[in-house]
Formats: C-alpha cells, structure tokens, sequence
DNA sequence: TGAAATGTTGGGGCG
DNA sequence: ACGCCCCAACATTTC
C-alpha cells in the first residue's frame, strides 16, 4: 500500500460471512485498491445475539478467516462501536473508501445511516449494497404505496418484480493492504462456552462456513428437494429439509445463490423458494416494524390476558412437558440448535396456547438457543403463530400435540432419537403414553411421573381456557 | 402451515 | 319390503 500510495478500501462484513455473491467485497475488489476486511463485533448492539448464535459466529468467523487467508488476505477482528473503529483503521491506512451490504434491524439502520452520514461528510466514498435479501423492503410496494400484510399477494408481486441477476464471483485473490493490521484473536471474543461445553455437541451436526452452505445446498437440490412438498413435514426424515436456515441468517450463502440453484432445478422447487419469500417477507416487517419482536404488530393483543405458569414453561423449555413430540423439539432445539420446521409451529402453539404464555417468552427463548438467532424470521413467526402478527394465523388454531404428532412422525422416530425414555414405548401410544396399558408402560420401562413426566396440562382443558381467553380479549 | 363440534348421507342390521 | 336405528364417512361450521 505504502509503496503503490493508493488508499486502500474497507469492506465491513456483518451477517454476509461469504466471499461469493458478496456485492460489497466484489465492488471493493473490482476498484484495483487494496483490501481492508473488518468485522466488528460492536459495543453497541441492539441486542446480544443468542448464546448459540455466537457459537455459530465463532465457527464461521473461523472459516471465512482461513479461505480470506487462503487468498491471500487478512480478515481483521475488533471490538467496541463500529463508528470508532472505522474511524481507528481510516486513521491507520489512509482508507477513503468503505463498503458494506445492507442490514435491516431498526438500530443497525441507525447505526449505519450516521456512519455512512458522517464519512461521506469528511469526503470518503461510501456505499451500501443490497446483498441479503431478493427484494429490498421499499422495492415491492402495494398499489397504494405501502407494505404488504399479507404474504401470498407480497411473494406474487415480488417475483413478479425482480430479476435475479446472475451470482457474483468470489474474487480470485484478495489483495490486501500490506502491513498487517492489529487484530483481535477470535478466542479472546470467547464466544464459545466452556463449562459445560454444550457447543462442540450442537456442531456434530452443523457446519459453519460459507463451503458448508453450499455443499448442505447441492445435497438438497440434488434429491430431497423433490420430495420437499411432503417431506418439509415430516421431522423424522433428516434430508426432508435443506437446513440452511443458520448458513443465511449469517449471510454464508445469499438468497440469490439460492434462487439461482434452485429456479433451474429439474425438480419443482416452487414450495422450497416460498420459504425465501417468507424469509423475505419478514424482512419486510422488520423494516417498517422495528420493533416487532417485542410489539404486537396487532395492538389488539395487548390486552390479552396471558396466564402463564413459570413452572410449566420452564418444562417446556427442558422438553418436560410430558407431550412427547413437543418434548422430543424442545430437546432437539436445546441440544443441536435447530429445530424442524413443523415443530416450531407445534411447540410455539404449544406455549402460547396450552400454557397461555406472552409470545415473547418463547421469542426470547428461540433466540438464545437457536443457531441461526434471524432478527426477522424469528420475531415473525412467533407473531405469525400467536396470531398477533401481520397475515398471521388466527389464534384459535390450535395445534394437537399428539395428533400432530401421529400425523408427521407416524412411526415415532422422531420422539425416539430425542426422548429416549419413551424409546421401548409402541408406536401406538408413542405420542400418548399416557393412553398405553400398564403393563406395556412397565414392559416399556416407563414410569409415568417418574422416568418421564404426566402432561403438564390436559389438553381439552387447556384447549377450552386458550379459547376462553381469546373471546375475553376481545370483548 | 388445525381441531373439534355439528350436520348430512347412506349402507347395513334388525324387528 | 319397510321403517327405524346406528354409525361410519364425509362435509360444513365454529372456535
């Protein structure tokens, strides 16, 4: 840099850890400068990210470090307000030029317009890209000019409204500026617990990276997508879904190298591409309703009469609820991180509707223990199934946590890998020991109250006062 | 991207 | 042969 006296050009990655597809970086690498790649892990943050979600971080920090390395670059970690750092590497380098890709949460818009505000002030270039979403919010807009609230109407008119250009290349080197700069060392961010380490575990079945992404993407277009119509729903198969939920929340793969794949597929990938529509569509929400994982987007609710027990939400955080199939996601979102999409749906019913408890509770919960911790899709869909939300569902659909079960894990697998207690239990009684014969319970090994738990609450009970509820709400 | 209650229909058993 | 009842099976309505 010194010796070619061009001034290099900062490219601040976010939640957009890729090298393809990657607008900001491919637009700084195009200008023949040298490469500053910062990512900051920011003092002033709107909210913590999730304990899982920085296991995640972590890991895929790491590898977009090493393939940076690998090309020859340097990937630069620093701590503390992003305007302050940026200023810090300006005043190092000499850097007159910063890009980065959009981020749609309301205090990062904050955050970003006063620093792009402020550089732009003092003559450096700067410029955002749109890299993480198909459509930006304000591109797809009704006839009378606002937002859409309901999602069919919103995913036609965004398709109808876009063309997908073709992805951008990872650049082929990165040339970066020459004297290395002061980095942190990732271990000392300690985003990995320690005692007990329960991260290593959710990484048996994850990988974090940006090769990872794409390699779980073409495994899933290469089959599974063709069945995904059926298989989404069913928990008990593995490669029924493409699990790529974490790899986009932290931008390892854009929603446009998914188009792309899949829009050409042999396969009918129609139903896979309306989960990116969802994705897009609770993007747009988040935009025009910041605060939508703490507000009720219909005010309507907030009188609602939550009547939650402390005692039984904690049993259905630990998957102690003594239903099994919720039990058997809870367990699966505590130990591996994720969760399948159908169980989502059950076990969110499940605390809001059966244990009468504030969405955001489980909002709150789904946060810290998922690997993906996605600002939008998460505050959405705890909405969606409340019924609070925008297009959401009407709240006296409530889900049956055993028929629901008998319906998409019919052999009880699914119940089995993740509530081992029940494992000797027939699958005729799988998703209601408590219906099972005595003695098929003690052949079974199974003690109910004992080595597995009686329902925390009846379900016709619970059922009724949810409705009761519902109805008093309203009056 | 429900479930339960209620309503309707039609076949079969039976006096 | 007929009416009556029962009750799946399916459809509709309600929450």
């Amino acid at each position: 840099m010194a010796e070619t006296n061009i001034n290099p050009v900062i490219i601040w990655l976010r939640r957009d850890l890729r090298l393809a597809d990657n607008p900001a970086l491919h637009v700084a690498a195009q200008s023949g400068k040298p490469l500053i790649l910062i990512y900051i892990d920011e003092a002033n943050k709107g909210r913590e990210l999730g304990g899982a979600a920085e296991v995640w971080l972590h890991h895929s920090l790491s590898a977009l470090t090493a393939s940076i390395e690998e090309k020859g670059g340097q990937l630069i970690l620093r701590r503390g307000k992003a305007a302050d750092i940026l200023d810090d590497i300006i005043d190092e380098t000499g850097a007159d030029e910063v890009h980065w890709n959009r981020r749609y949460e309301g205090w990062a818009r904050d955050i970003d317009e006063a620093i792009k505000t402020d550089l732009k002030s003092r003559g450096l270039k700067v410029e955002s890209h749109k890299a993480n979403l198909l459509t930006e919010p304000w591109e797809v807009e009704t006839k009378t000019g606002g937002f859409y609230k309901v999602f069919t109407p919103f995913w036609r008119a965004a398709k109808a409204s876009f063309t997908v250009a073709t992805d951008l290349p990872a650049p082929e080197t990165l040339d970066c500026a020459e004297a290395k700069l002061a980095s942190d060392d990732l271990a000392d961010w300690t985003l990995l617990p320690r005692s007990p380490d329960w991260g290593s575990k959710m990484m048996q079945a994850h990988t974090p990276g940006e090769a990872a992404a794409m390699s779980r993407l073409k495994s899933f277009l290469d089959g599974p997508v063709e069945d995904y119509a059926v298989q989404r729903d069913r928990p008990d198969d593995e490669t029924g879904t493409s699990k790529l939920s974490p790899h986009l929340a932290f931008g390892e793969i854009s929603p446009r190298q998914i188009w792309n794949a899949a829009k050409d597929n042999d396969y009918t990938s129609d139903k896979f591409l309306t989960e990116i529509g969802w994705r897009e569509f609770s993007y747009t929400l988040l935009f025009y309703n910041p605060d939508l994982a703490s507000q009720n987007y219909k005010p309507a609710f907030d009188n609602f009469p939550w009547d939650s027990d402390a005692k039984k939400v904690e049993a259905w955080r630990r998957g102690q609820t003594g239903y099994p199939f919720v039990d058997a996601g809870m367990r699966e979102l505590w130990q591996t991180g994720w969760q399948h999409n159908r169980v989502r749906m059950v076990c969110a019913s499940f605390l809001i509707k059966h244990l009468l408890t504030d969405w955001r509770v489980g909002e709150a919960w789904y946060w810290d223990t998922l690997l993906e911790a996605d600002p939008a899709s998460n505050a959405a869909s705890w909405q969606w199934v409340a019924g609070s939300g925008a297009d959401a569902s009407p709240y006296f659909r409530i889900f049956n946590p055993f028929t629901q079960g008998e319906k998409f894990d019919p052999n009880g697998d699914y119940v089995r890998k993740y509530v081992p207690e029940l494992a000797k239990l027939p699958k005729k009684y799988i998703h209601q020991p408590w219906t099972a014969p005595g003695l098929t319970l003690l052949e079974a090994g199974i003690k109910l109250g004992e080595t597995y738990p009686h329902p925390v609450v009846d379900h016709k009970t619970a059922r009724e006062r949810a409705l009761a509820g519902y109805k008093a709400s309203r009056e």
